[in-house]
DNA sequence: CTGAAAGCGCTAACAG
DNA sequence: CTGTTAGCGCTTTCAG
C-alpha cells in the first residue's frame, strides 16, 4: 500500500531519489539508498508493476502459448519457463488454447497480447497464415518450442533424426516387421511432428529392407487410452509386427499395457521402442530416446528474457539433442 | 498503438467521451459510441489494460498457484480455470510453485500478489503459518482447490467420503483382504488428503472385518512409476491381498501394469478400484470414483470473477460430488 | 548527487 | 449527452 510518494515524504526526499535509490540506478549517495531501502522495507512498500509498466512501456510478464496442459511435453516446456522466470522479476501469463471443441476464439493473437506481455513463447502450436501475419505487428519477441514454426524461431529437437534413431535400434537388433504407434488422430488435423516421425520412421524401416504393413501403422494420437485401443486390436490379428515403434512414451506406456493384457510379454514377444525420456519410462523400463523438454524451456526462457532486456536476438536456435536409451523392452526378435 | 486520445482527436470529442463509449457506459448517444468503435478498429486501437489498472485499481487478472503441472489433477483444475477465464476479460498468472529440491523463494506471497493479480485460486496447495498470516493482509479474495485449506474458503470433495465409497465397493463385492495403494511419499511430507483417503481406507476396511496386514499398505506417492514399483514389490510376497484400492487412477495404472507384469489378472486374481475419473481410466477398464476436479476450477473461476466484479461472497462452498463407476477391474474375489 | 515537472493511457468526479 | 480536470504510481528528461 506504501507508494514511492509517501517514502520520499518519510524522508524528506524526492520521489525521483527515493525511485532511483529503489532501482540502483548509480549515481546516489550510498547512505540515502540505505534509509531509502530501510524505509521501504519498514513500510512495506510493493512496486506497482502497472504504473512502472505505464512509464516505461515494459509489464514484466510473458506470455505463454499452450495447445493444452494435458500432455507431458506440453507441460514439462511450461514447468522449465516457470522455473526459470522464477528467478526473474517475470511473471508468466497462460494462453491455454485447449477448448472443448476446438471451438473458442484464440483472441491471444488479437487484444490480449498486446500492452500485456513483453514476450510470447508459443509451445508445439500451429497458427493459421492469418495469426503469422499478426505476428508480424507485434513488436515483442517470440519463441516457438517445439516443431519448426513458419515465421518464427524455434527450439525443438530433429525429429526426422530421433525417429530415424528409435526405429534404426529396433532394425539393428535384427527386427524385420515394423510397426508404429504414431501421433495421428482421427479427428484433428497431424502436427507436423507426427508426420515427420511417420515418415523418418517409414524411411529407416524400408531401408532396412523391413516389412511394414499397412495395418501396422496405428493411430495412438499421443494419447494413452488411444494406444492402448490401437494396440489391443492390432495384436488380436494373427499377422503382426516383432517390433512396435512409439511415436512417444505415454504411448509406449498404454502400448505395453495392452500388450501384457493380449498375453505377449515385452520384449520375448514384441519389442517397444519410444521417443521421449518421460519420467515414467525407467519405471516401464522402456528403450526410449531421450529428449528434454523441460530444458527446451528454460533454454526459451532465458533466451527471450535476454532479448527482453535488450540483447541481440538470435536469429535461429541449435537443435537441441537426444539421446538413446536402451532398457528392457527392446531384444533381438526371438 | 493507437489511444483513446488519438481517435478522441480524430472525431472531434473528448478522451472522456471515447472512454465511456468504448465501455459501453449507459448515457452516450447512440450514433456517437457508433463513430467511435468504428474509429476504434480503423485505428487498431487496443487498450493499454496497465493504464486502466492504474486507475481503477483492478488488474484483470487472477493468479493461480498450484503444486506443480505434472499431475492430472492440478492440471485438470487449471484447465477449468483456464477455459472459464477464457471467455472473460482476465488472464491467468501462473504460479508453479515446483523446484528441483523444495527450494526455491515462495515469491509468490511476497511481492508478486500484491497490485498485480484481482484474485487468486490455489491448487492443492500447502501453506506455511506464515504464509496464512500473510494472506490475511491481501485484500484481494482468495478460493483454494482442493483438500480443506487453514484459513482459505475451499472447492473440493469429501476425501472421507470418496475413499470410503471406493473401499466399500470390493468390501461388498466379498474381499476381506485389503491393500491400499496410497498417496504417501518417502520424500515429502504427508498431504491432507493422503492422510484423510489412507484413515477413510482402514475404517472401512476395519469395520468390515477385513484383514489388512501392514506390508498391503503402500505408499505410491500420486505417481505412476512409485505405483509400479511399489505394486511390483509387494506381489512378490506370497501373501497378498485380494484387492488394492488406490488412492488414485494414475496409481491404479501403474499398479494395474504391475499385476500383469506379475502374472496376474485383473479382476480374477486382484481387483482394482481407485478415485479420480481420469480420462484413460476408461480404456483401462478401471473402476473409480469419478471426481470432476476440471468442474471444481470452473466454479472457483466463477465464484473469484463474480467477487471481483463486486458479487457479495459466499463464505463457504459446497461440497463436490463424486460418483463410482463400475467397470471390469473390479469382481468377487475367486 | 538531488529535485521539479511532465507524462505513460486511462478513469472518475464534477460541471455544463 | 458531453467536456474539463484531476489523478492512479512510477519513470524520465532537464535543471540545479
Amino acid at each position: 500500500m506504501a507508494t514511492i510518494a509517501q517514502i520520499a515524504a518519510e524522508l524528506g526526499l524526492s520521489k525521483s531519489t527515493v525511485s532511483r535509490a529503489l532501482r540502483g540506478v548509480p549515481g546516489i549517495a550510498a547512505d540515502t539508498v540505505a534509509q531509502v531501502t530501510a524505509a521501504a522495507d519498514r513500510l512495506g512498500y510493493v512496486p506497482s508493476i502497472a504504473a512502472a509498466g505505464l512509464s516505461t512501456g515494459r509489464n514484466h510478464t510473458v506470455g505463454v502459448v499452450v495447445p493444452s496442459l494435458n500432455r507431458w511435453f506440453y507441460n514439462s516446456v511450461l514447468t522449465g519457463i516457470t522455473r526459470t522466470l522464477a528467478d526473474t522479476a517475470y511473471d508468466v501469463i497462460l494462453y491455454d488454447l485447449d477448448r472443448p471443441h476446438g471451438g473458442g476464439t484464440r483472441t491471444f493473437s488479437r487484444a490480449l497480447l498486446r500492452q500485456r506481455v513483453d514476450a510470447v513463447i508459443t509451445v508445439a502450436t500451429v497458427f493459421s497464415a492469418d495469426e503469422l501475419a499478426e505476428f508480424a505487428h507485434f513488436d515483442v519477441p517470440m519463441i516457438a518450442v517445439g516443431p519448426p514454426t513458419a515465421g518464427l524461431r524455434t527450439i525443438g529437437i530433429d525429429d526426422i533424426a530421433i525417429m530415424s534413431a528409435a526405429t534404426a535400434h529396433v532394425v539393428e537388433l535384427g527386427h524385420r516387421r515394423l510397426g508404429l504407434l504414431g501421433g495421428f488422430d482421427a479427428e484433428t488435423p497431424p502436427h507436423r511432428n507426427a508426420i515427420d516421425r511417420e515418415q523418418a520412421f517409414m524411411r529407416t524401416a524400408l531401408a532396412a529392407g523391413a516389412t511394414v504393413d499397412p495395418s501396422w501403422m496405428l493411430a495412438g494420437g499421443y494419447r494413452v487410452d488411444s494406444a492402448i485401443r490401437a494396440v489391443s486390436e492390432l495384436f488380436r490379428s494373427p499377422s503382426r509386427p516383432t517390433a512396435l515403434v512409439c511415436a512417444s512414451d505415454d504411448m509406449a506406456f498404454g502400448a505395453m499395457y495392452a500388450l501384457q493384457l493380449a498375453g505377449l510379454r515385452v520384449p520375448e514377444d514384441v519389442s517397444v521402442v519410444s521417443i521421449d525420456g518421460h519420467e515414467y519410462s525407467e519405471a516401464y523400463d522402456l528403450t526410449t530416446c531421450r529428449q528434454d523438454p523441460e530444458a527446451q524451456g528454460v533454454l526459451a526462457a532465458r533466451a527471450i528474457i535476454a532479448e527482453v532486456e535488450g540483447a541481440e536476438p538470435p536469429s535461429s536456435f541449435p537443435t537441441a539433442g537426444f539421446e538413446l536409451i536402451v532398457r528392457g523392452s527392446t531384444a533381438p526378435p526371438s
